[in-house]
DNA sequence: CGAGATTAATTCGGCGCAGAACTATTCGTC
DNA sequence: GACGAATAGTTCTGCGCCGAATTAATCTCG
C-alpha cells in the first residue's frame, strides 16, 4: 500500500461534506496547485542567495530567451502578466544595471528592453540553482512515467485552452 | 500523433538555450503551473456572478469545512496564508455581515469566527459554480487515467514534502 | 491628405498579501 | 504566586500586481 499524502488528508475532509466530488479530480487538482506553490517558494528561496527576486528573475530570463532583447509588450506576454506591471519591474532592473531601455529608431512608441553584460551574467549566475527542485521532486518518478505524466498533462492542457 | 499544447512550443523554444533540461520534467511543471492558473481564473469568473472574490469564497469555503465556526489562525492553516491576511478578509467578510466574530470565554485571546445565515447561504449559492471547470477538464481523462495522474502526483508531493 | 482607430508604453489608484512589531492573555516553572 | 516565555490576534508598512486612464506615435481608409 502506497504512502499517502497531506492531499489525502484533505480530501478525506472534503469527501463528506461535498458528496459529488471525485476524489481523483479534487486530489490531482490539489495537488498541481501544492506542488505549484511549493516550487515557487524554493525558487525563491534559492534566488534570495543571488540577490535576487523572483519576478526580478523571471524578467531577466524572459530577456535571456529572447537573446538579450525583447519589448516590454513581449515581456509582458511571455510572463503572462498585464503590460503595465513590466514597467515597474523594468525600472528596478534598470536602476540595478542589468537591463537597458532603449526607444526604437523606426517606431518611436517603442521602446527596447536589452540585457546588459551584468544582467546576463547574474541571470546565468542564478540560473545554476534554477530547475534542481523541479528534477528532485520528479525523480519520485522513472522516466517512462514522467513522460506518462507530461502526456497526462497535455491531454488536460488541451481541453483546458479549448482546443 | 497526439496534438501539441501551447507547453510544447515552450519547451521547443527553451530546450536550445538551456540543453540540460528534460523536456518531460519542464513540460510537467509547466503545464501544472498553467493549469493551475487557468483554473484559478475561471473560478475568479464564477464567482463574480455570485458578487464575491476568490478570496472571500475561500475563507467562508474553511469556515463551511469546520461546520461554520474556526479560529483565524486554523483558517490561516487551512488556507496556507499569513494569520495577519486572515484578518483583513475577515473585516471585509464582517461588514457584509457573512460572518461574526466573537470573543472566547474561556481564552481571552481567542476569537471564534462564524458564518452566519447569510454568510452560508452565499457559500452555498456560490458553490455550485465552483468545481464544474476541474470535472470539465479533467474529463480529458477516463476514470482510470484520472486516478493514474493523481496516484503520479501523490509520489511527487510525498518527495516535495521531504516524506 | 487628414480624421479616427489602433498600438505601445506609462502613470495613477486601489487591493491583497507578507514580514515585523505590538498588545493582551495564558502557560510553565521554580 | 510571580516572572518570563509562548500564544492569539491585530496593526503597521511596504511591495507587486491589476484595471483604467493617459500620452504619444502610427496606421487605415475614405
Amino acid at each position: 500500500m502506497a504512502k499517502r499524502d497531506r492531499v489525502d488528508e484533505h480530501v478525506d475532509r472534503w469527501t463528506p461534506v461535498l458528496p459529488h466530488l471525485d476524489p481523483d479530480v479534487e486530489g490531482a487538482i490539489t495537488r498541481m496547485h501544492k506542488i505549484s506553490a511549493h516550487l515557487r517558494k524554493i525558487r525563491e528561496r534559492a534566488l534570495a542567495d543571488h540577490d535576487l527576486q523572483l519576478h526580478e528573475y523571471d524578467t531577466l530570463q524572459a530577456l535571456g530567451g529572447r537573446d538579450g532583447r525583447a519589448a516590454p509588450s513581449q515581456i509582458a506576454a511571455d510572463l503572462g502578466i498585464a503590460p503595465n506591471s513590466v514597467t515597474g519591474r523594468l525600472d528596478g532592473l534598470s536602476a540595478r544595471g542589468f537591463v537597458r531601455r532603449t526607444p526604437s529608431e523606426v517606431d518611436r512608441r517603442r521602446v527596447i528592453v536589452e540585457l546588459t553584460e551584468e544582467g546576463r551574467a547574474v541571470w546565468l549566475g542564478a540560473m545554476s540553482s534554477q530547475g534542481d527542485e523541479e528534477h528532485r521532486i520528479l525523480a519520485a518518478l522513472d522516466p517512462d512515467e514522467r513522460r506518462q505524466l507530461s502526456d497526462l498533462l497535455r491531454r488536460v492542457m488541451l481541453i483546458a485552452d479549448g482546443r
